[in-house]
DNA sequence: ATAATTGGTAAGTAACCTATTACTTACCGA
DNA sequence: TCGGTAAGTAATAGGTTACTTACCAATTAT
């Protein structure tokens, strides 16, 4: 008698896999180091055979530039969602406070990635997809921070793009020091404050 | 003929080759990722045969757990004399602000093993060691910021764990800012506006 | 129906990396 | 002076990893 393959391991078009993989590699990531993470693990993680990723990537790096295009994607709607759904500009830095922080919390494996990626020398692909969300975020800000001061809700001699460094250094560094303490949990409590002083500092 | 030992390798007692290779770990760290410098490219920056390096650690991961040793007593003490070195508590604050990052730029190795260092799992020894320099950074924080509202320079409706941990997050964020742009250079010339913002935030 | 293509497996393979081993040589104290 | 130890080398064991190849089954197109 035959052993009846117990999970028969069904076919999937390639789009519909390649989405799951770049899911579980974000999920893997959520716990150990993007660094460590071996192809075998990805593909036990979803069942699968571990030639079968190279089916659908390239390389293991190709895998990793599809989860940084996932998150700049998924991140910057719900950031520009947040930007333009209040009222007052300022409520508008908030509720993209708020969802940033909620998005990082979401997916755990962010916050790793981009700690990995940094790591990449000067102009690799990887670092030049971090650099343009960033760039889109900072954006972002520096509209609603003018739109602030024209509203004489943030003082007028407030330089904008130091203000908006300031906003996404402050997230940075909310991770950085909840990453520290083991888990991401703190940041909720520990956001709120963080974020009074950032409005005591622009608000006129 | 034999061929004439180009550099004859002179012995060292093992106290001063580990401070050596303490040293060049953290300066091959400034252009690598950690978690890619191998013991093999290790030994050749020193001069050394691959095996030589366990003569003195006794395994890598010991060595990269005395780089971080070398980085908290050296950073402590240079942030432990700037806080006591200026006549006010909000210049004891700007002059620590410029220590860390004067030390950075000096060794920008550094954020490349906190962030290695963050990757690891929670309770592994080189994240206490860096939890353990975090927890002395922010004392010295707190002191400041409770001295410098008793001398009603700073509001005393302020939370002052919230300020030192935006203090602490406003230099992580500017380096992590810096090192995406490709060099860390930056980071002098943004930080003086981003350090005024944070001043208006906590100043009465 | 049947041929072509696509997504899957299992078993390599070449490259590499940490750590050890067996051995050598410099240095220091009795 | 000389013996023991400390600091070095070269070689290699042992293990892991990303990627490839040969083959097979399921889907899709003609």
């Amino acid at each position: 008698m035959s052993a009846l393959p117990v999970s028969p391991t069904l076919r999937l078009p390639t789009d519909a896999r390649k989405a799951e993989i770049v899911a579980a590699a974000l999920a893997l990531a959520g716990e150990r180091s993007p660094a460590l993470i071996t192809t075998t693990e990805l593909a036990k993680a979803l069942g699968l055979s571990q030639g079968a990723l190279f089916k659908h990537f390239p390389s293991k790096e190709a895998i990793w530039l599809g989860v940084i295009d996932w998150v700049a994607e998924n991140l910057m709607q719900l950031l520009a969602a947040a930007a333009t759904s209040a009222s007052s500009p300022v409520q508008a830095l908030q509720c993209m406070f708020d969802t940033h922080i909620g998005f990082v919390l979401a997916h755990p494996g962010v916050p790793r990635i981009v700690f990995h990626e940094l790591q990449q020398p000067a102009n690799s692909p990887q670092k030049q997809k971090v650099q343009a969300l960033m760039q889109g975020y900072r954006q972002l800000l520096v509209e609603l921070l003018t739109r602030a001061q024209a509203e004489k809700m943030v003082a007028a001699d407030i330089d904008t793009a130091a203000a908006a460094t300031q906003f996404v250094g402050m997230v940075q560094g909310l991770v950085m020091q909840s990453m520290l303490g083991g888990t991401l949990k703190a940041i909720r409590a520990q956001g709120q404050g963080v974020f009074q002083l950032y409005l005591r500092g622009i608000r006129t």
